[in-house]
RNA sequence: GGUCCCAUCGUCUAAUGGUUAGGACACCAGGUUUUCAUCCUGGUAAUCGGGGUUCGAUCCCCCGUGGGAUCACCA
């Protein structure tokens, strides 16, 4: 009966959003909106010690910079609330129960320090660690006596001891499983505060999740999960698990090699588009080949049946092309305003309030934008505007063979011909007029002056060309560069 | 170690029995150009190995090999 397409994003509030959890939500939110179902925002935080103040907040704050939005959730409500696992321990104690009376999970007394003993001899002996399951049989009596002496237990699942679990991903097809290498799990903890395992099954079957997403880590857990459906008697929904995102060497993506927060790459100036764009290439390719997608695009293309299972590696270069593509087309007063934070910085050190102006700043971004990677880039990139005693050495002067006394002769004629053009007429044309009329007529190479007159103005071997600069520089500015080159010794 | 997942250029991937094995990033070369960048053109580069099935395997099956995940009162 049930035809409604819910699917979840599920973290829990550790205080960041990894890179690869926007790729899961990314893809849920595909997934959703291509099947025109919802998409839910759930907070397990049933782990207390790890649970970061504020997390959740910021979860919204930057998954709503990104771009993604939910219909139901913690921060918008919904029909299926809360939506806060610690929220609803009444709802996991009261199906706990159930299974209870049904004998499919089973009270467990067993010590710390007994579990970890075992655990330790297992390994020694070369066995998988598994919980020798001494509490799966307790009489109801030994059970009562020991609730009584008040003794600490955990509920543990009693996995079937033979047979084998067939699991059904969408991505991979069927898994199986054998029972005896099962593990009797635990499902609530001696707090009384369920595991992942479990308030996750309850919470999807009551949140009526139709497609369940999550990354490939959980496949080992997968046939307990469909085991906890049967023992429920619930229908289990679909399963789909996401391929890993490895780093270059292969591994885990952490925070020990760079970044891996989002707030990490917004800060650096990456812009949403872009990791979305790149994101969504992780697993996932168009029929046509064209790669340039925006979200809605990617939902119009994609199928679901044309995901990989296959780990991808995370290639920041990639990415970098795509923010550099998306910031090259982005409209020049957007990109002023992503620009402005950075530079404002910069200018704060000159005190040179002219250059606060906004025509000025919108210059400075023009001539860089087709250069930045990220928007960071502009603070060092335009530095040279800002800065009111440019420091380099006279040899960069110099254009191939010639010599830098010989870039100091072409600069004093260079400097000759700006003189007379007009300052009302100081624009980016009529300088390039003024000095390739001249250099055309006299049959000059025009590296020879206008590569020592480019590093005259930035200091620099590589940058924008020099008549876009002396016009942004202004002509009396202009004129003082190149006026110090020539006198430097 | 047990169990499970994965395997096409360096990277992301397309081609699911018949293709000169395609595209993108990166790289290299050329063009535009005063440098860088952009842009345009071109190029180098891949089916992990061995067996099957088949007229024919990147594709299906098996066995290796390699990589990864997991084996908590963490998610």
């Amino acid at each position: 009966m049930e035809n409604k397409i819910r699917l979840r994003f599920a973290p829990s509030p550790t205080g960041f959003l990894h890179i690869g959890s926007l790729r899961t939500v990314l893809f849920s939110y595909i997934i959703a909106k291509k099947l025109k179902g919802k998409l839910i925002l759930r907070i397990e935080d049933t782990d207390q010690k790890r649970e970061v103040r504020g997390a959740t907040e910021s979860l919204v704050k930057i998954l709503d910079w990104v771009g993604l939005e939910f219909d139901e959730g913690p921060h918008i409500g919904g029909n299926f609330g809360p939506y806060i696992q610690t929220e609803r321990l009444d709802i996991y104690n009261k199906n706990i129960e159930k299974l209870l009376k049904e004998k499919r999970v089973y009270r467990c007394f067993c010590s710390f320090e007994r579990l970890q003993d075992m655990r330790e001899k297992q390994q020694a002996e070369k066995l998988p660690p598994r919980y020798d399951r001494t509490c799966r049989d307790l009489s109801d009596e030994e059970i009562n006596k020991k609730i009584k002496n008040d003794e600490k237990f955990v509920i543990r699942q009693a996995m079937p001891l033979s047979g084998e679990t067939v699991a059904l991903d969408e991505i991979r097809g069927k898994i199986k499983f054998k029972n005896a290498e099962l593990d009797d799990h635990v499902l609530i903890k001696s707090n009384g505060i369920p595991t992942y395992q479990f308030a996750s099954v309850v919470d999807d079957h009551i949140m009526e999740i139709s497609h369940v997403t999550r990354a490939e880590e959980w496949i080992p857990s997968f046939p307990k999960n469909i085991l906890l459906y049967q023992a429920f008697g619930w229908k289990a929904p679909k399963f789909i698990h996401y391929p890993f995102i490895a780093n270059k060497e292969g591994g885990k993506l952490s925070k020990r090699q760079g970044d891996v927060a989002v707030e990490d790459f917004r800060d650096k100036g990456y812009l949403p588009e872009a990791l979305i764009n790149f994101c969504g290439l992780l697993g996932w390719h168009p029929k046509d080949d064209n790669e340039i997608l925006s979200l809605d695009e990617i939902i119009a293309k994609f199928e679901l049946g044309d995901m990989g299972a296959k780990p991808a590696i995370f290639d920041i270069e990639k990415l970098g092309y795509f923010n550099g593509y998306y910031i090259r087309h982005k409209p020049i007063d957007d990109l002023v305003k992503l620009c402005r934070p950075y530079l404002e910085e910069n200018i704060e050190l000159t005190k040179n309030q002219k250059k606060k102006e906004d025509e000025f700043i919108k210059k400075v971004v023009a001539i860089e934008q087709e250069r930045l990677k990220k928007i960071s880039d502009i603070t060092e990139a335009t530095k040279f505007f800002f800065v009111d005693d440019l420091n380099y050495e006279k040899d960069i002067l110099a254009w191939r063979k010639m010599s830098a006394k010989e870039a100091q002769v072409n600069l004093s004629i260079v400097y000759k011909l700006l003189e007379k053009i007009p300052e009302e007429n100081w624009t980016n044309d009529s300088i390039e007029d003024g000095l390739m009329t001249y250099l055309q007529a006299k049959e000059l190479r025009v590296g020879e002056y206008l590569w020592p007159m480019r590093v005259a103005l930035c200091g620099q071997k590589a940058s924008p060309g020099p008549f876009d600069i002396a016009e942004i520089l202004g002509k009396s500015e202009t004129m003082k560069r190149i006026e110090k080159s020539i006198n430097l010794n």
